[in-house]
RNA sequence: AGAGGAGUGGCAGAGCGGUUGAAUGCAUCGGUCUUGAAAACCGACAGCCCUUUACGGGGCUCGGGGGUUCGAAUCCCUCCUCCUCUGCCA
């Protein structure tokens, strides 16, 4: 969430960014919640007053009480009474002013930073970068849901037995393949200087709060009701919620993580024809980067981040594209947005295969995440995160691509992990 | 899951209704002394909110929330977490 003070000092620039957000009424939430934000301090200020007046007479009283003058400290514990039940009204008024304030923060998405195009959708994004050549297949090239079926790897059906749609059975060379995956996406962010974490996968509540899927985005979580624990839709949850309530030192930043989890997203109404196979999944694996850093150094670190992501595509031999997202597709808590997409050949469609972040500071203020500066003063840290990467739509794009009379190729880097080269 | 015990500043640890936002020790930072270092000595050292051009002033926070009281770290209720014993289990 955006801090108070910036939208007080910044309204204009922030109405500015928002609008590239194709943001409905952006200039009405920006500005109750700057008027809530004067009705906390005006209430604020009263109550302290009044909190100070009776402060000094408690202590008035107990001087007195020692001194042995009950008379007199009973006098004054009469005339303080009157000011209870202001004092009882204003603490009440202040706190419900706190919480709409809070409430209406939670409405405002992001600013869009400065190199990010105004946009409504998909269409308004940038092409930045593409590489690798786009395959040429036969015409009995198969889709990978096809592929899936032929080399028997991995089997929905079975899935749907024991679960339910969305949460296919990976077999054999398919489960292996998932396993190499995942080291190899693992072992590479090591290689980068990303320290690996292996977290919970359900979360509280406050987690939930911390990154933005709350109250958002609950819809979109699987949750365990009877111990109020949310399933995780991505590692981004747990991991950046280890710095919650935190402040840093300056010579540890920056904190790189990497973790590999399962992700579970209810998806709930997004199901269609174009999001068959492995496109779209309730449970997927991913491995995901995250990064704390200091405010000056994130959007440097976002093209790391970028060309880390990059590094793996290539290294599996998949053409991409990187995609600068426009602020009506960014996600809420984001300030800007890279999208790496890998072409599904058979399908001959892009698949977005990594979303990489920076998020400034709108995860940290809710989180309360900061570190203490040179000048000693406590400041926000900047959190990014991207995926390094998620599995199914990495799959579908080595199954289609790599396709062969003989089998299916595993690309070259990934032969250490799997064991085999090819899938038959 | 049941019974008992406990949660205080970066850490350790006092306080158990009245100038205590918190003694003391350690750690950290700055200074004096020293050729330098150590020791010794002096000083600083929680976060948040409001207010002030500034100096400063006020408020809140002793695991979270609520209550009793003129006044709560201290009493009561509730939740959370940790420890010990019993139970269960990979």
């Amino acid at each position: 969430m955006l801090q108070v003070s910036t939208l007080r000092e910044q309204r204009t620039t922030i109405l500015e960014g928002l609008a590239k957000r194709r943001l409905k009424d952006a200039d009405s939430l920006v500005d109750r919640a700057i008027e809530l934000d004067q009705l906390r301090r005006d209430t604020q200020k009263q109550a302290d007053d009044l909190k100070a007046k009776s402060n000094t007479e408690s202590k008035r009283i107990g001087e007195l009480m020692k001194a042995g003058k009950a008379e007199e400290a009973t006098a004054l514990r009469t005339a303080i009474a009157a000011d209870k039940d202001n004092l009882k009204e204003l603490e009440e008024s202040l706190s419900r002013y706190e919480e709409e304030l809070k409430q209406q923060l939670y409405k405002i998405p992001n600013v869009p930073a400065a190199k990010v195009p105004a946009g409504g959708g998909a269409d308004d994004n940038l092409n930045v970068h593409q590489h690798g050549a786009i395959p040429e297949l036969t015409a009995e090239a198969m889709p990978h849901w096809d592929l899936i079926k032929k080399y028997d790897i991995i089997d929905f059906d079975l899935g749907i037995k024991i679960t339910g749609a969305g949460f296919p059975v990976y077999k054999g060379k398919g489960a292996k393949l998932q396993r190499a995956l995942i080291s190899f996406f693992l072992d590479e962010a090591e290689k980068a200087g990303y320290r690996e974490m292996m977290p919970p996968i359900v979360v509280n509540e406050a987690s939930g709060y911390g990154t933005g899927q709350l109250p958002d985005k609950e819809g979109q979580m699987y949750h365990v009701t009877v111990d109020n624990l949310f399933l995780i839709p991505t590692a981004e949850v747990p991991i950046t919620n280890l710095y919650r309530d935190m402040i840093l030192n300056e010579e540890d930043l920056p904190v790189k993580n990497v973790g590999y989890t399962p992700c579970f997203r209810r998806e709930a109404g997004s199901w269609g024809a174009h999001v068959r196979g492995l496109n779209r999944l309730h449970q997927f694996d991913k491995v995901e980067i995250v990064q704390v850093c200091k405010p000056e150094d994130s959007y440097r670190i976002l093209d790391d981040m970028c060309t880390h992501v990059q590094g793996l595509l290539e290294k599996l031999e998949l053409p991409y594209r990187k995609l600068l997202l426009c602020g009506g597709d960014m996600g809420f808590n984001s300030a800007m947005t890279y999208d790496m997409e890998v072409y599904a050949a058979a399908q001959q469609r892009w698949l977005e295969v990594s979303s990489v972040s920076n998020f400034e500071a709108f995860q940290a203020n809710r989180l309360r995440l900061r570190y203490k500066n040179k000048e000693g003063k406590t400041q926000l840290l900047h959190t990014l995160n991207g995926s390094a990467l998620a599995l199914p739509r990495i799959v579908a794009g080595i199954l289609e691509n790599n396709q062969t009379p003989e089998g299916i190729r595993v690309p070259k880097a990934l032969i250490p992990y799997t064991g085999f080269d090819m899938i038959n």
